[in-house]
RNA sequence: CGGAGUGUAGGUCAUCGGUAGACCGCUCGGUUCGGGACCGAGAGGUAGAGAGUUCAAUUCUCUCCACUCCGACCA
């Protein structure tokens, strides 16, 4: 239905105080009437938020198919056995929602997936003839979420778009995934939205790259860095950065042990010896789920990342250990050091441990450091690689730039996924030009429709309201009546109404006996395009003949001016 | 899951060892009608649930539940 009038829409603005330090978006869209809470982290959608709902859905349906998709659905309850195959039913850090039926089957709730498209596809006998093809849909997506937070932007039940491609090999691939790429950019440049790509790191999903798409938000929660030139832009878990070279022209010298009555920080080293902080020896133990211990070594000067270190390491999961666990491998909180504990422990060096000569640091018993330890020399580590976090300041790998860290919201993701299911799961194979079987080789995309609505409220709202693009706006026209007291406005309006409505535009009309203020205060709130007024001053502008003159407003500007009706429809259908 | 906190009317909050109030909103009547109007009348609460202490519990204690914030975690 293209029109509505407000007296009837369920779902009215909330007036007085909301709960102080929400998020905007979820302020605006709770006062305005577009979303209501039901429980933490999950959301009712009143009509009018429906609206831009669905809207942000065709838009993305409408460049999806233009991309060659298709579009279908699958069921929302995944047989458990699927999840089983891929070993992601017990995946650390995603808890699976489950469900079980009356005779005991086993669902989970889906929260990707990735497995049911494997499953529907390996289901039809497919040729090389048949590839590449990509499947996707609209479904409601359950996420165990520790803790849903900031509104819409997190919460533990929403509508995704994903999307799985199916390949011939890499190359084929690369071509859709680029496609991708550029379909989600302009998904998002239609919705008002300015992406980046951020290269980011796979996680649970599996495969060996993926990106981001951020919308740049001071509250987001995707932290990534950017050259000064934007040629990189990648997420701090998985971004890259120059180690200079320190003080490699210097000779070695002898390993040492001396006194050391310090404190446990890193600071109090430098005081102690007098020397820089690039060259102490950081030390960070962690454990993983059975208890296995992994000593993250790294100069001075950096921080372990942890999505770096999972990788080098090869764990799947790993958190940090405890002041017991130090004590366990015969070492001292603060004083730890990789020196004699290669037996005891996995020793994970970062590369930067290769810019720097005699380092110093703990000797495993308190208030005892060494002097002059030397990679290779001294301790030798079980692996070694990339495992520093990028900061703000840091140059990029060859040296030219500058990096900034920014923060940003991650409206959608693409990912490659190789054969990382297709491997796993048993006949999810096709024919080939030679009549082999082979893998299909996947990719998967992903948006959040409601995180992309509440981050286009946060980009398109004053201290009045909402302000929406027009192509996700629920609608067009906010017609106001002035003076509903008076038959003349009345029926004037409601010609307004009928003449608007015919002509195609969706327009929602306050009929209601309220105040003028409280109408323009509840328009602003809403936020569509454009304001019409229809009361005794247009009428009087007029030459008296009814549906002649019409205030229009746009929600963006201040000045208001009085047009012919025909001037209105003419204007609403080219916006 | 660790730390902190909150649960009283539809919303935001007050009160207090003796079973509850304000403001906003809502309903009705009247007056208003170009930036959240005014007057009058009215409806609305088993004080999150359970247990305990007490002559008496919304108030004190305990347990549970829900929610918020920080952390951890996380397309």
């Amino acid at each position: 239905m293209a029109e509505m009038k407000y007296s009837k829409l369920f779902g009215k603005t909330r007036h007085g105080v909301l709960r102080s330090g929400e998020l905007v978006s979820h302020q605006l869209l709770t006062k305005a009437g577009y979303i209501r809470e039901s429980t933490a982290g999950r959301y009712f959608f009143l009509p009018l938020g429906w609206r831009v709902h669905e809207k942000i859905k065709r838009v993305i349906k409408e460049e999806m198919d233009r991309a060659g998709a298709q579009e279908m659905v699958a069921p929302v309850l995944h047989p458990f056995e699927l999840w089983q195959e891929t070993n992601r039913d017990n995946t650390t850090g995603f808890e699976l929602m489950q469900v079980t039926d009356r005779s005991g089957r086993q669902f989970a709730l889906g929260g990707t997936a990735e497995e049911m498209f494997v499953d529907v596809v390996r289901r039809f006998q497919i040729s090389h003839k048949d590839l590449p093809f990509n499947i996707y849909q609209f479904s409601t997506k359950f996420r165990d979420e520790l803790r849903a937070r900031g509104g819409l932007l997190r919460v533990r039940e929403f509508v995704m778009k994903d999307a799985y491609s199916f390949d011939r090999d890499e190359a084929a691939f690369k071509i859709e995934y680029e496609k991708m790429k550029q379909t989600y950019m302009t998904i998002f440049k239609r919705l008002g939205l300015e992406t980046k790509a951020v290269e980011a790191d796979n996680g649970y999903i599996g495969g060996e790259y993926c990106h981001e798409l951020v919308v740049e938000h001071p509250l987001g929660e995707s932290h990534y860095v950017e050259s000064e030139d934007g040629a990189v832009c990648q997420h701090v878990d998985v971004a890259k950065f120059k180690k200079e070279a320190k003080n490699l022209n210097d000779d070695l010298l002898p390993y040492k042990q001396v006194e050391a009555v310090r404190g446990k920080t890193m600071e109090e080293g430098v005081k102690l010896h007098g020397l820089p902080l690039w060259q102490q020896l950081k030390d960070v133990l962690y454990k993983d789920k059975r208890g296995k211990l992994f000593l993250a070594i790294i100069r001075g000067d950096l921080s372990v990342g942890e999505a770096k270190l999972l990788h080098v390491a090869k764990a799947d999961y790993l958190e940090p250990a405890e002041d017991e666990d130090v004590s366990r491998i015969g070492s001292y909180p603060g004083f730890i050091s990789p020196v004699g504990l290669e037996d005891k422990v996995t020793i994970v060096a970062d590369t930067s441990l290769r810019t720097v000569k005699n380092m110093y640091g703990g000797a495993n018993k308190q208030n005892l450091d060494a002097l002059n330890m030397n990679i290779d020399r001294d301790f030798k580590p079980h692996f070694e690689g990339d495992i520093a976090q990028a900061s703000d300041g840091f140059q990029t790998e060859d040296g030219t730039q500058t990096l900034k860290v920014k923060r940003g919201i991650e409206v959608g993701n693409i990912f490659q996924l190789g054969y990382h299911y297709t491997q796993k799961m048993k006949d999810a194979v096709f024919v080939d030009k030679d009549g082999t079987l082979k893998p299909y080789y996947m990719g998967c995309y992903g948006i959040g429709l409601g995180r992309t609505m509440a981050t286009i409220v946060e980009k398109f709202h004053d201290d009045k309201g909402i302000n929406w693009p027009t192509v996700v706006a629920p609608y067009q026209a906010h017609l106001i009546t002035i003076g509903n007291n008076e038959q003349e406005t009345m029926s004037h309006s409601e010609q307004v109404y009928r003449q608007l409505t015919q002509a195609g535009i969706e327009v929602l009309w306050d009929d209601r006996e309220e105040s003028p203020g409280k109408k323009f205060a509840d328009a602003d709130w809403i936020g569509l395009p454009v304001r019409l007024v229809v009361s005794a001053k247009t009428l009087r502008q007029g030459s008296g003949q009814a549906g002649e003159k019409v205030e229009w407003k746009e929600r963006t500007k201040d000045a208001a001016e009085v047009i012919d009706l025909a001037e209105v429809i003419k204007r609403l259908k080219t916006i």
